[in-house]
DNA sequence: CACAACTATATTGTGCGCAACTCAATAGCG
DNA sequence: CGCTATTGAGTTGCGCACAATATAGTTGTG
């Protein structure tokens, strides 16, 4: 290594770098884990809201669960849609609204994928108290940002 | 919330989302802080690691040191290439590499880009310490998730 | 009722991230 | 030396993310 002009640069690649590759790594390993269900990532989060809500929600309502905008989400429930695993509605009460709720296929996918988490688990080699611990570490992260972003 | 079939479904939405989120928030909060640079998130991690070696890389040190392939990093350094921040040279001893090395813009940026690091510290309201600890797990579970990908 | 302001979703365009593949250059081996 | 295997970069295709914009539907106000 070189003598460095700006050290903190070097220190902010340990540090947020590996957040980013940690993410990576993680979904990485989910391709593997929901292979065979068709899903994505992002696509099993949805799912997951929507097994977790049992009830048709707006794409409004999975996008603030999920922190994600329609730019996002219209596309891949597009998709969902298309594999059979989700309707998608206008409201009758407020044609704005587009309801997403599941098919029975999409409700049966619940028992395939029950143990992902546990597998993911075993290969991320932590307790389940140090999972939570740094949940809420990221968690708080979260907050922080969105609180300093609108200020 | 329902009775729920599969309640470790809902355990894996809650850690394994926040790390997602805490990725999206993160990069989003670079590109405010990175806007007069023209940088992404991914070409300042790029820049980072050019500016700490100091020599020309190849694409695939690069990608050793990111976790990115060439088809990532192919079109994002002829961007940067684009943007005069960066050289791709053929190296004349092996034709079949392409070292990349800075031009004098490109090294110009560091300076400008020096407190980038700590008002993202800042932004995300943790102390050093705080920040040094959730590295060292980050790092951990991405080393963990490694070699459980080879096993 | 007319009409402006607002809301919810969809569309467009850019830039990753990665798997799968192609191609040229090099290394290794008989 | 000739041939095969390997390596390094590039290309293609798909699916996110997200900003910016468009459009249809709804609400509020005079």
């Amino acid at each position: 290594m070189s003598g460095r002009t700006y050290p903190q640069l070097a220190l902010d690649l340990q540090l947020c770098f590996p957040l980013y590759a940690a993410t990576r790594a993680v979904t990485k390993r989910y391709v593997t884990l929901l292979k065979g269900t068709g899903l994505t990532y992002p696509q099993y989060l949805v799912m997951l809201v929507l097994w977790e809500t049992e009830e048709p929600l707006s794409v409004t309502s999975l996008g603030q669960r999920l922190r994600l905008d329609s730019g996002t989400l219209t596309p891949l429930l597009k998709r969902l849609e298309a594999a059979g695993l989700v309707r998608r509605e206008r409201d009758p009460g407020d044609e704005r609204r587009v309801l997403v709720s599941l098919t029975e296929d999409g409700r049966a996918l619940e028992e395939q994928v029950a143990g992902v988490p546990q597998q993911l688990g075993a290969s991320m080699g932590i307790t389940r108290d140090e999972a939570l611990a740094l949940r809420d570490q990221l968690t708080e992260l979260v907050d922080q940002l969105d609180t300093s972003e609108s200020a």
